[in-house]
DNA sequence: GCAATTCTACTACATATGTAGAAGCTGTCA
DNA sequence: TGACAGCTTCTACATATGTAGTAGAATTGC
Protein backbone atom coordinates (compact mmCIF):
# COMPACT_ATOMS: atom_id res chain seq x y z
CA UNK A 1 0.00 0.00 0.00
CA UNK A 2 1.30 3.12 -1.22
CA UNK A 3 -0.15 6.58 -0.33
CA UNK A 4 -0.01 9.52 -2.43
CA UNK A 5 0.54 12.79 -1.40
CA UNK A 6 -3.36 13.61 -1.77
CA UNK A 7 -4.26 10.97 -0.34
CA UNK A 8 -2.09 10.85 2.69
CA UNK A 9 -3.76 14.82 3.13
CA UNK A 10 -7.07 12.55 3.02
CA UNK A 11 -6.24 9.84 5.10
CA UNK A 12 -4.78 12.24 7.96
CA UNK A 13 -8.22 14.04 7.98
CA UNK A 14 -10.04 10.85 8.44
CA UNK A 15 -7.66 9.55 10.94
CA UNK A 16 -8.23 12.63 13.21
CA UNK A 17 -11.81 11.49 14.00
CA UNK A 18 -13.94 8.72 11.99
CA UNK A 19 -16.57 7.56 10.93
CA UNK A 20 -16.61 10.98 9.01
CA UNK A 21 -18.48 11.51 5.99
CA UNK A 22 -17.00 13.28 2.60
CA UNK A 23 -18.37 16.53 3.80
CA UNK A 24 -16.59 16.28 7.29
CA UNK A 25 -13.39 15.42 5.53
CA UNK A 26 -14.11 18.36 2.83
CA UNK A 27 -14.52 20.56 6.32
CA UNK A 28 -11.52 19.61 7.66
CA UNK A 29 -9.26 20.05 4.62
CA UNK A 30 -10.91 23.13 3.93
CA UNK A 31 -8.26 25.27 5.32
CA UNK A 32 -4.93 23.31 4.25
CA UNK A 33 -6.27 22.57 0.74
CA UNK A 34 -8.29 24.14 -2.13
CA UNK A 35 -10.11 21.07 -3.62
CA UNK A 36 -13.70 20.96 -5.04
CA UNK A 37 -15.67 18.42 -3.24
CA UNK A 38 -16.11 16.19 -6.02
CA UNK A 39 -12.30 15.95 -5.85
CA UNK A 40 -12.34 14.94 -2.30
CA UNK A 41 -14.79 12.52 -3.13
CA UNK A 42 -12.76 10.87 -5.97
CA UNK A 43 -9.97 10.19 -3.56
CA UNK A 44 -12.47 8.80 -1.33
CA UNK A 45 -13.48 6.26 -3.89
CA UNK A 46 -9.96 5.59 -5.23
CA UNK A 47 -8.76 4.47 -1.55
CA UNK A 48 -11.62 2.61 -1.08
CA UNK A 49 -10.72 0.74 -4.35
CA UNK A 50 -7.50 0.48 -2.91
CA UNK A 51 -8.56 -0.65 0.34
CA UNK A 52 -7.01 1.89 2.66
CA UNK A 53 -10.42 2.84 4.40
CA UNK A 54 -14.06 1.69 4.29
CA UNK A 55 -17.17 2.93 2.60
CA UNK A 56 -20.61 2.31 4.87
CA UNK A 57 -23.63 3.53 3.57
CA UNK A 58 -25.78 5.57 6.01
CA UNK A 59 -29.24 5.75 3.86
CA UNK A 60 -27.52 7.41 0.55
CA UNK A 61 -24.94 8.92 2.52
CA UNK A 62 -21.35 7.37 2.56
CA UNK A 63 -19.50 7.30 5.79
CA UNK A 64 -15.69 6.37 5.60
CA UNK A 65 -13.46 4.75 8.06
CA UNK A 66 -9.51 3.79 7.86
CA UNK A 67 -8.66 0.23 7.26
CA UNK A 68 -5.33 0.84 7.95
CA UNK A 69 -3.72 2.94 10.62
CA UNK A 70 -1.69 5.82 10.70
CA UNK A 71 1.16 3.80 12.53
CA UNK A 72 0.88 1.58 9.46
CA UNK A 73 1.03 4.01 6.93
CA UNK A 74 4.18 5.67 8.57
CA UNK A 75 5.78 2.21 8.56
CA UNK A 76 4.78 1.73 4.68
CA UNK A 77 6.66 5.18 4.07
CA UNK A 78 9.34 4.99 6.37
CA UNK A 79 10.14 1.90 4.96
CA UNK A 80 9.72 2.60 1.41
CA UNK A 81 12.10 5.82 2.05
CA UNK A 82 15.05 3.42 4.04
CA UNK A 83 14.59 1.04 1.11
CA UNK A 84 15.12 3.40 -2.07
CA UNK A 85 17.19 6.26 -0.70
CA UNK A 86 18.94 4.09 2.03
CA UNK A 87 19.81 0.90 0.81
CA UNK A 88 17.87 -0.47 3.04
CA UNK A 89 19.40 0.07 6.25
CA UNK A 90 18.13 2.06 9.42
CA UNK A 91 21.45 2.98 10.47
CA UNK A 92 22.43 4.81 8.00
CA UNK A 93 19.01 6.49 8.36
CA UNK A 94 19.55 7.43 11.94
CA UNK A 95 23.12 8.57 11.06
CA UNK A 96 21.72 10.89 8.74
CA UNK A 97 19.35 12.33 10.85
CA UNK A 98 21.35 12.83 13.52
CA UNK A 99 24.66 14.11 12.02
CA UNK A 100 23.07 15.70 8.78
CA UNK A 101 19.72 17.51 10.10
CA UNK A 102 20.94 19.38 13.18
CA UNK A 103 18.17 18.49 15.85
CA UNK A 104 17.37 20.91 18.30
CA UNK A 105 18.96 19.77 21.80
CA UNK A 106 16.08 18.87 23.36
CA UNK A 107 15.08 16.77 20.90
CA UNK A 108 18.18 15.42 21.12
CA UNK A 109 17.80 14.94 24.95
CA UNK A 110 14.55 13.58 24.12
CA UNK A 111 15.78 11.16 22.00
CA UNK A 112 17.97 9.85 24.75
CA UNK A 113 15.19 9.50 26.77
CA UNK A 114 13.54 7.49 23.73
CA UNK A 115 16.95 5.30 23.66
CA UNK A 116 16.73 4.66 27.71
CA UNK A 117 13.61 3.48 27.81
CA UNK A 118 14.08 1.24 24.92
CA UNK A 119 16.34 -0.39 26.68
CA UNK A 120 14.44 -1.49 29.19
CA UNK A 121 10.97 -2.46 27.82
CA UNK A 122 12.36 -3.84 24.76
CA UNK A 123 8.70 -2.23 23.24
CA UNK A 124 7.50 -2.15 19.76
CA UNK A 125 4.54 -3.85 18.32
CA UNK A 126 6.37 -5.28 15.31
CA UNK A 127 5.66 -5.44 11.65
CA UNK A 128 3.78 -3.96 9.33
CA UNK B 1 13.67 17.98 -6.66
CA UNK B 2 11.74 14.64 -5.94
CA UNK B 3 12.74 11.72 -7.72
CA UNK B 4 10.41 8.64 -8.83
CA UNK B 5 11.34 4.86 -7.67
CA UNK B 6 12.86 4.76 -11.28
CA UNK B 7 14.87 7.65 -11.17
CA UNK B 8 16.51 6.27 -8.02
CA UNK B 9 17.40 3.23 -8.93
CA UNK B 10 19.68 5.44 -12.12
CA UNK B 11 20.62 8.04 -9.71
CA UNK B 12 22.16 5.23 -7.77
CA UNK B 13 23.74 3.41 -10.40
CA UNK B 14 25.41 6.95 -11.50
CA UNK B 15 26.12 8.20 -7.97
CA UNK B 16 28.12 4.77 -7.81
CA UNK B 17 30.87 5.94 -10.09
CA UNK B 18 30.53 8.58 -11.90
CA UNK B 19 30.84 10.02 -15.11
CA UNK B 20 29.34 7.29 -16.54
CA UNK B 21 27.43 6.37 -20.12
CA UNK B 22 23.98 5.61 -20.62
CA UNK B 23 25.46 1.59 -21.10
CA UNK B 24 27.77 1.55 -17.84
CA UNK B 25 24.76 2.35 -16.22
CA UNK B 26 22.77 -0.31 -17.69
CA UNK B 27 25.19 -2.93 -17.00
CA UNK B 28 25.18 -1.97 -13.34
CA UNK B 29 21.72 -1.76 -13.48
CA UNK B 30 21.66 -5.36 -15.28
CA UNK B 31 21.62 -7.02 -12.04
CA UNK B 32 18.42 -5.25 -10.08
CA UNK B 33 16.30 -4.42 -12.94
CA UNK B 34 15.12 -5.88 -16.40
CA UNK B 35 14.69 -2.79 -18.33
CA UNK B 36 15.62 -2.37 -22.37
CA UNK B 37 18.74 -0.24 -22.88
CA UNK B 38 16.14 2.49 -24.36
CA UNK B 39 14.20 2.44 -21.09
CA UNK B 40 16.95 3.67 -19.26
CA UNK B 41 18.28 6.60 -22.01
CA UNK B 42 14.35 7.81 -21.47
CA UNK B 43 15.26 7.67 -17.58
CA UNK B 44 18.32 9.57 -18.42
CA UNK B 45 16.64 12.51 -20.48
CA UNK B 46 14.12 12.79 -18.26
CA UNK B 47 16.17 12.99 -15.61
CA UNK B 48 18.82 15.87 -17.31
CA UNK B 49 15.30 17.47 -17.94
CA UNK B 50 14.69 17.52 -14.35
CA UNK B 51 17.95 18.91 -13.39
CA UNK B 52 18.79 15.95 -11.55
CA UNK B 53 22.32 15.06 -14.03
CA UNK B 54 24.12 16.47 -16.55
CA UNK B 55 24.74 15.58 -20.04
CA UNK B 56 27.54 15.94 -22.07
CA UNK B 57 28.56 14.47 -25.65
CA UNK B 58 32.00 13.32 -25.68
CA UNK B 59 31.82 12.64 -29.07
CA UNK B 60 28.30 11.12 -30.42
CA UNK B 61 28.29 9.38 -26.99
CA UNK B 62 27.05 11.17 -23.88
CA UNK B 63 28.20 10.74 -20.59
CA UNK B 64 26.34 11.11 -17.33
CA UNK B 65 26.78 12.95 -14.36
CA UNK B 66 24.70 14.20 -11.27
CA UNK B 67 24.01 17.53 -10.40
CA UNK B 68 21.87 16.25 -6.82
CA UNK B 69 24.27 14.65 -4.56
CA UNK B 70 22.97 11.43 -2.96
CA UNK B 71 23.02 13.30 0.38
CA UNK B 72 20.86 15.81 -1.02
CA UNK B 73 18.17 13.58 -2.62
CA UNK B 74 18.30 11.52 0.72
CA UNK B 75 17.50 15.29 2.46
CA UNK B 76 14.62 15.80 -0.05
CA UNK B 77 13.23 12.51 0.57
CA UNK B 78 13.63 12.65 4.10
CA UNK B 79 12.35 16.18 4.18
CA UNK B 80 9.64 15.25 2.12
CA UNK B 81 8.23 11.66 3.90
CA UNK B 82 8.43 13.74 7.28
CA UNK B 83 6.46 16.44 6.29
CA UNK B 84 3.63 14.65 4.69
CA UNK B 85 3.67 11.37 7.13
CA UNK B 86 5.12 13.13 10.62
CA UNK B 87 3.38 16.68 9.86
CA UNK B 88 6.97 18.15 10.04
CA UNK B 89 8.48 16.65 12.90
CA UNK B 90 11.24 14.86 13.32
CA UNK B 91 10.88 13.53 16.88
CA UNK B 92 8.28 11.89 15.91
CA UNK B 93 9.79 10.31 13.37
CA UNK B 94 12.56 9.00 15.87
CA UNK B 95 10.29 7.91 18.27
CA UNK B 96 8.84 5.85 16.11
CA UNK B 97 12.15 4.61 14.28
CA UNK B 98 12.96 3.62 18.07
CA UNK B 99 10.04 2.42 19.64
CA UNK B 100 8.49 0.39 16.78
CA UNK B 101 11.08 -0.43 14.72
CA UNK B 102 12.91 -2.44 17.09
CA UNK B 103 16.71 -1.11 16.27
CA UNK B 104 19.29 -4.08 16.59
CA UNK B 105 20.89 -3.50 19.99
CA UNK B 106 24.26 -2.36 18.24
CA UNK B 107 22.84 -0.26 16.44
CA UNK B 108 21.30 1.52 19.15
CA UNK B 109 24.78 1.57 20.48
CA UNK B 110 25.94 3.08 17.54
CA UNK B 111 23.20 5.70 17.72
CA UNK B 112 24.24 6.56 21.01
CA UNK B 113 27.82 7.54 20.14
CA UNK B 114 26.85 9.58 17.11
CA UNK B 115 24.57 11.67 19.99
CA UNK B 116 27.55 11.45 22.08
CA UNK B 117 29.56 12.89 19.03
CA UNK B 118 27.07 15.62 18.11
CA UNK B 119 27.17 17.13 21.88
CA UNK B 120 30.49 18.03 20.78
CA UNK B 121 31.08 18.59 17.15
CA UNK B 122 28.03 20.55 16.40
CA UNK B 123 28.35 18.47 13.48
CA UNK B 124 26.38 18.67 9.91
CA UNK B 125 26.50 20.17 7.01
CA UNK B 126 23.25 22.36 5.83
CA UNK B 127 20.12 22.55 4.45
CA UNK B 128 18.81 21.70 0.99
C1' DG C 1 -45.85 19.61 -3.54
C1' DC C 2 -42.08 21.99 -5.31
C1' DA C 3 -37.63 24.54 -5.35
C1' DA C 4 -33.18 24.66 -3.51
C1' DT C 5 -29.64 21.95 -1.62
C1' DT C 6 -26.72 18.11 -1.18
C1' DC C 7 -25.19 13.59 -2.32
C1' DT C 8 -23.57 10.07 -5.21
C1' DA C 9 -22.05 7.97 -9.51
C1' DC C 10 -19.97 8.64 -13.88
C1' DT C 11 -17.06 10.79 -17.00
C1' DA C 12 -13.20 13.63 -18.41
C1' DC C 13 -8.87 15.41 -19.09
C1' DA C 14 -4.00 16.98 -18.27
C1' DT C 15 0.34 15.65 -16.58
C1' DA C 16 3.47 12.12 -14.61
C1' DT C 17 5.52 7.65 -14.71
C1' DG C 18 6.98 3.16 -16.42
C1' DT C 19 8.34 0.92 -20.33
C1' DA C 20 9.92 0.28 -24.87
C1' DG C 21 9.99 0.06 -30.16
C1' DA C 22 11.54 2.21 -34.65
C1' DA C 23 14.49 4.69 -37.40
C1' DG C 24 18.50 6.85 -38.39
C1' DC C 25 23.63 7.92 -37.69
C1' DT C 26 28.37 6.31 -37.13
C1' DG C 27 32.23 3.69 -36.36
C1' DT C 28 34.57 -0.63 -37.33
C1' DC C 29 36.06 -4.94 -39.05
C1' DA C 30 36.39 -7.87 -42.80
C1' DT D 1 32.60 -0.48 -49.08
C1' DG D 2 29.44 -2.83 -46.98
C1' DA D 3 27.19 -5.27 -43.15
C1' DC D 4 26.81 -5.28 -38.39
C1' DA D 5 26.73 -3.29 -33.88
C1' DG D 6 26.04 0.32 -30.84
C1' DC D 7 24.31 4.84 -29.89
C1' DT D 8 20.96 8.55 -30.22
C1' DT D 9 16.53 10.75 -30.89
C1' DC D 10 11.52 10.34 -31.54
C1' DT D 11 7.43 8.44 -30.80
C1' DA D 12 4.11 5.58 -28.39
C1' DC D 13 1.24 3.71 -25.14
C1' DA D 14 -0.62 1.99 -20.65
C1' DT D 15 -1.44 3.10 -16.02
C1' DA D 16 -1.30 6.44 -12.15
C1' DT D 17 -2.33 10.88 -10.19
C1' DG D 18 -4.41 15.39 -9.61
C1' DT D 19 -8.42 17.76 -10.35
C1' DA D 20 -13.06 18.59 -11.39
C1' DG D 21 -17.62 18.89 -14.10
C1' DT D 22 -22.32 16.91 -14.97
C1' DA D 23 -26.44 14.52 -14.28
C1' DG D 24 -29.55 12.37 -11.64
C1' DA D 25 -31.30 10.81 -6.92
C1' DA D 26 -32.55 12.04 -2.28
C1' DT D 27 -33.48 15.47 1.34
C1' DT D 28 -35.21 19.37 3.18
C1' DG D 29 -37.28 23.77 3.91
C1' DC D 30 -41.10 26.03 3.14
Amino acid sequence: MKLTEAEWQIMKALWAEWPATARQIADRLSGEVNWAYTTIKTMLTRLTEKKALKETKKGNVSVYEPIISRPDAQRNALKSLVNQAFDGAFGPLMHFLLEDQKLPENQKEELLKVLKEGEQTGGGNGGV
